[in-house]
DNA sequence: GGGTCACATGACTCTAAGGTCATAACGTAC
DNA sequence: GTACGTTATGACCTTAGAGTCATGTGACCC
């Protein structure tokens, strides 16, 4: 939590600080972030900033505070009225604020991926590197699919694809590291391949 | 590349030294890993690791190129027979092989997926804090679906919403971080509800 | 037995960056 | 205009940790 000089700021000049960590956050991630660069940005004195807040990791948790509650409050309107509609238009609705949220504030979603996400100069070169031959495998996987003619009409393979990877990654990750024990294991992986072939396959 | 140096070495150091890194990097991650526990845990100068790599990139990189070739080299037999079976076998096959490989080297694992994932310490009391509130919304999209008998029968409502969920968030990011043109991006969130509505949704 | 080459060593250097502190400026009250 | 609380300042401190270097060891050759 930040100090409560930092709310006792009068609003912009707290903005202007806000606004200097996002974009801090956002292009560096928070390891890779520098509080010279920061405080400068937001035309403070480093002492002022150490007045406002406890320390780097504090200022980090605040802003995903902020936006967590800015998206929320986004959603909210729409959540509430999850009851009287149908699930497609839900779903629909809700990724299309959220992708507003994002594109409004594209740093936001940045910051809040952060983690979830990679920070700039050398990963890239990694995904670069890596990333299409995880991709690859649900391609060919696909495309046999395809041959055998049990794929659905009109599947746009490496999209679909695309859209197998981080669904297996993920899964896989939670299984490992929140180490599931057996059987609930091979439950989830049949409820994932289940997932997948619903949306994928023609049904017999 | 590791230099010359390094292969000339007894396998057995070259593992040593490997292993110590591994351990680094699928604990504490890239950025918070520490040069100097690598190189007591490998029982080696620090000068010596500096006549084996460039630096520690170069390290990491290494490590990265022998688990995606291990890996690929437990694949490769099943993908070369892809062709001549079904979707759902190649599928659970390669997943299960996956898995396989996970767990018998879950620092594997880790490592290989540190930048799309979070390092320890602090990054754990926020997951714990945040995550709830993504899959929530799902979930109750979900529920609502289930109340309005628009759902499949027996679909795991909170399982469901975990596998939904990475797959929304890797999207959004996808389409923000490429900046894709709106037209390709109407179509991109079309397939994308089309693929998840034909795996929770009853078929009219 | 000395010369050469490849590898080994760890004290040391160097720098980046988070965080501090003594002091100044400002505002409000009396 | 003096006193007190609050906020501002930036030079400075401190530490962590990546990377270096001068020197040592040992294998092999002639």
């Amino acid at each position: 939590m930040p100090k409560q000089t930092f709310f006792n700021l009068p609003p912009d000049k707290r903005e202007v600080i806000e606004q200097a960590a996002l974009d801090e956050f956002a292009e560096y991630g928070f390891d890779n972030s520098n509080m010279n660069r920061i405080v400068s940005q937001s035309r403070i004195a480093k002492g002022s900033f150490y007045q406002y807040f406890e320390d780097k990791k504090d200022l980090y948790f605040h802003l995903i505070d902020v936006i967590v509650s800015e998206k929320m409050s986004m959603l909210e309107p729409l959540i509430s009225t999850y009851e009287r509609n149908g699930f497609s238009y839900n779903f629909k609705e809700t990724f299309r604020i959220g992708l507003a949220f994002a594109d409004s504030k594209p740093k936001y979603y940045l910051l809040g991926e952060d983690f979830a996400n990679k920070q700039p100069p050398f990963i890239k070169e990694f995904i670069e590197k890596y990333d299409p031959l995880a991709t690859d495998v649900y391609t060919k996987m696909l495309e046999y699919a395809r041959e055998k003619d049990e794929l659905l009409e009109d599947i746009n393979i490496p999209l679909i694809a695309s859209f197998i990877s981080p669904l297996v990654n993920e899964t896989t990750i939670g299984l490992i590291t929140r180490a599931v024990p057996k059987e609930q294991r091979d439950y989830v992986i049949g409820e994932l391949i289940g997932f997948i072939e619903r949306a994928v396959l023609k049904h017999k």
